[in-house]
Parts: structure tokens; C-alpha cells; sequence
DNA sequence: AGTCCACAGGAAGGGCAGGCGA
DNA sequence: TCGCCTGCCCTTCCTGTGGACT
């Protein structure tokens, strides 16, 4: 039999450790956010003098080195308190996994809690006694505890984030602080005031990286994770900048070259060109529609669809047109068809994922509506046939509807 | 200037599922 | 196990709206 591998594992790799790249890497140099980490410096240094730390959030947009810092700050805190003979704990917990009260609560306990000891149960406790175990526990370690809570807006329930803010009012001989992350600008605004005074004592802003500070950040990572010579000179340059389009994510940077490193890997090529980074990008957006539409519910799905047909029938598709396409397939699939109101919800919805546009646009005498268009339909056609949600549609017809055709 | 279209999109409330405490 | 609460999905009803047409 053919070795299938051999091709694929005897070419010379491009990468020296892959491992940088990813989102999970915690470099040892962040850099253009030395301010930042000087300021959190400042704000959490009491706590190694036995003072009570301020809390502090922490916001920026995706891709602005929050969590990266936040986790270095950890570490830098963690080797310092040993240096210093202090216990320092540092827990990152990131919300939008742990997202209730009681699963906050458990996973800070839990990671205290010493082998042979009971651990907080996934449920089934009250959660005040959850609360109270993990001040004991805390307590117990003594020293100072950093919890991070990143992705803080997606926590459900607020009192949670109230009463670790004022935790250091029931330890008795620990200190904690907290840093909220978040990439909601506002969502300090909707918060309690109880928990906005105390949770946001400090802020510190990311602002987003220029093309220029993530050309840098990439030519450090770069140099770690990739092989010498294996970019073509204006790689990085282009990286960054596609980068910068977005909103200055260093997270998109990152990925744009691991994913053209990697596509150049596979083609067997020892360096990595622009063409690469084009390729990079296509794939990098098709997978993150991809990955959106196979999530979607059924009726979402059916929507689409209406929009990719409609699309394919009309030069400029409404609301109105897209409804009757939508109740035609519902038919066809045997799904009990929602209301326009509805379906007008689920357009807006798509619209915010970035899959299509819906412009409102008025047509004068014959009305306001919304012209809906949709991106790369090909590819999301095909995904929504792999899923399997919907029936074989390829003899349908739409009866055309619009009054100005 | 007024009319009118085809919706947009807000408000209120029903139905249902899941979580939670007793 | 039961009742209550909450959040989500959805419907119904409604008012508002930009601009072509009269």
C-alpha cells in the first residue's frame, strides 16, 4: 500500500515551534503594552506588602493583548511572590465558559482546594456555602490571590461579580483583587453601581494595535515559531495591515501567518509569500462562516437559504420576496413557517453575524424595505446541504413576486 | 402638500424548557 | 416531586418612516 504520510512528513517543515502562534502562547515580551503592564504593575504591587489591592477592569476591543497581559502579569506576580516568600495564587477563570454564580464560585474554590480534600461539587451545594468555602480556602493559602474573570460581560448573574469585588472584606488574612476583562466598552454602563464602584476601583484601556506595533508584535513571534529566511519580505507588513483594517487584533495578525505558514507548509514550499497570506485570509473567513451556519437553528438555516435563492432570482431581494421563498421551503420541509415579524428577526440576526447584509432602503411609493444580500453563497449553500437540515431543493423554482421586476 | 406602500421595529404577552429551592 | 422563576422564542398588534407618485 501507498504511505500516505511520507510526502507530508518527510518535507522540511517552516516551523520551528508552531506552538507561538496560537492564541494560547503567553510570550515573555509583550510589546506596546509596557504602559499597560507598568500601570497594573502599580495597581497590584500593594498586595505583595500586605495591603489591599485595588480591582481592576480591564477593556479593549478582541485581539488588543488583554488576556495575554492579564496572564502575564500572573506569572510575572507568581515569581515574584516566591522571591519574596509570599504565597501568590493567580486563577484565570474566563466566563464564557463558567457563566452562573455557582460555577464561578466552584472552579475559584476548586482550585485551591488541596488533593485530599472534598471539592466543590458541579452542583447540588447552596451557593453561600460555595462562597464561604472559597474564602476559607483562600484564606487558608494565605498571601495574595489574583482572579482573573475574563470575558466578564458573559457572567449571568451580576451577584457574583458583587460579592467577589468585596471579598476582601471577609478574608481575614489573604488579599485578593480582581481584574474584570471585557471587550464590551459598555457594559460597565448597565452595571449595578454597588458593583461598578467596587469591581472598577481602577481601568485600564488596550486601545488596538496600529499596523505598524502588530508588524512588530508578528516579527517577535515570528522569529521564535518560524525557521530563519522562511518569509518573503512582505508578509509581515501585509499581515499587519489586513489586521489593522479589522480593528488592530493582534488574534487576526497571529492567525493570518500560522495559516499561511501552514498553507505554504503543505504546498512544500520553504518560504512563505504574499500569495500565501491572500489564501490565508479567504480560508480563515470561509471557515469562521462555515463555522456560524453549521451552528445555526433550523429556521435560521431555512432563512438563508431563502436569501441564497432569493438571491439567485432577484436583482435586488426584499424582505417581502425572501418571506415568500422562506414559506415555500418550509412547506417543502414539512417545518411549520414563523411569522414575518420573526423572520424579519432572524434577517437582522444574520445580518449582525456578518454572513449577509440587509440594507434598510426605501423604494418611495413602494414602501421601505430591506435589501438582503448574501456573501460568498456558494460555500454557505454547500454547508447548509452537508448539514442535512433541509431537503433536496435543486427543483425549486421561486414564483417571482416583486412588483418592479 | 398629501398620500400611500411595504415594510421596520418597538411593546406586550403567551408558551415552553430548564434550573432551583423546598 | 412540585411549584416557582427566568430566559428564550415566538406571535400579535401597533406606530413610524422615506421617498415616489399624484
Amino acid at each position: 500500500m501507498k504511505d500516505v504520510f511520507h510526502n507530508l512528513i518527510g518535507s522540511e517543515s517552516i516551523f520551528k515551534n508552531r506552538e507561538v502562534l496560537s492564541h494560547s502562547y503567553i510570550p515573555d515580551i509583550l510589546p506596546h503594552r509596557e504602559k499597560q503592564i507598568e500601570e497594573l504593575a502599580k495597581i497590584l504591587a500593594p498586595a505583595l506588602k500586605g495591603e489591599n489591592p485595588s480591582n481592576v477592569f480591564i477593556y479593549g476591543k478582541t485581539g488588543t493583548g488583554k488576556t495575554a497581559v492579564a496572564k502575564f502579569m500572573g506569572k510575572q506576580l507568581v515569581n515574584k511572590g516566591e522571591e519574596l516568600k509570599i504565597a501568590t495564587n493567580f486563577v484565570y477563570i474566563n466566563c464564557e465558559i463558567v457563566d452562573t454564580q455557582y460555577r464561578v464560585l466552584q472552579n475559584i474554590s476548586n482550585h485551591f482546594i488541596r488533593k485530599w480534600e472534598e471539592r466543590v461539587p458541579f452542583t447540588g451545594w447552596p451557593t453561600d456555602e460555595v462562597y464561604s468555602k472559597l474564602v476559607e480556602t483562600i484564606d487558608r493559602t494565605g498571601g495574595v490571590t489574583i482572579i482573573v474573570l475574563d470575558e466578564v460581560d458573559k457572567v449571568k448573574d451580576d451577584e457574583v461579580l458583587y460579592n467577589l469585588s468585596r471579598i476582601n472584606y471577609d478574608l481575614k488574612k489573604a488579599r485578593a483583587s480582581i481584574i474584570g476583562i471585557s471587550n464590551d466598552l459598555k457594559f460597565t454602563e448597565f452595571l449595578d453601581p454597588r458593583i461598578k464602584s467596587s469591581l472598577g476601583q481602577e481601568n485600564v484601556v488596550f486601545p488596538p494595535y496600529t499596523a505598524d506595533e502588530l508588524a512588530d508584535i508578528l516579527i517577535e513571534r515570528a522569529t521564535i515559531a518560524l525557521k530563519e529566511n522562511s518569509l518573503e519580505e512582505n508578509v509581515i507588513p501585509l499581515c499587519s495591515a489586513l489586521a489593522a483594517q479589522e480593528h488592530g487584533d493582534a488574534r487576526r495578525a497571529l492567525d493570518l501567518l500560522r495559516v499561511a505558514a501552514e498553507i505554504a507548509e503543505r504546498e512544500g514550499e520553504k518560504k512563505i509569500t504574499e500569495r500565501h497570506v491572500k489564501i490565508a485570509e479567504n480560508k480563515i473567513e470561509l471557515d469562521r462562516v462555515n463555522e456560524i451556519v453549521k451552528t445555526l437553528p433550523v429556521q435560521s438555516k431555512i432563512v438563508l437559504m431563502s436569501a441564497i435563492i432569493g438571491n439567485e432570482s432577484y436583482d435586488d431581494l426584499t424582505t417581502g420576496d425572501l418571506y415568500e421563498i422562506y414559506k415555500d421551503l418550509c412547506k417543502i420541509s414539512g417545518i411549520s413557517a414563523l411569522t414575518q415579524r420573526r423572520v424579519a428577526d432572524l434577517i437582522s440576526e444574520l445580518d449582525m453575524l456578518g454572513i449577509i447584509t440587509a440594507r434598510v432602503i426605501s423604494k418611495g411609493r413602494y414602501g421601505r424595505t430591506r435589501e438582503i444580500e448574501v456573501f460568498s453563497p456558494d460555500k454557505i449553500k454547500e454547508t447548509i446541504e452537508k448539514s442535512g437540515d433541509l431537503p433536496d431543493l435543486k427543483d425549486y423554482k421561486p414564483k417571482l413576486q416583486s412588483k418592479l421586476l
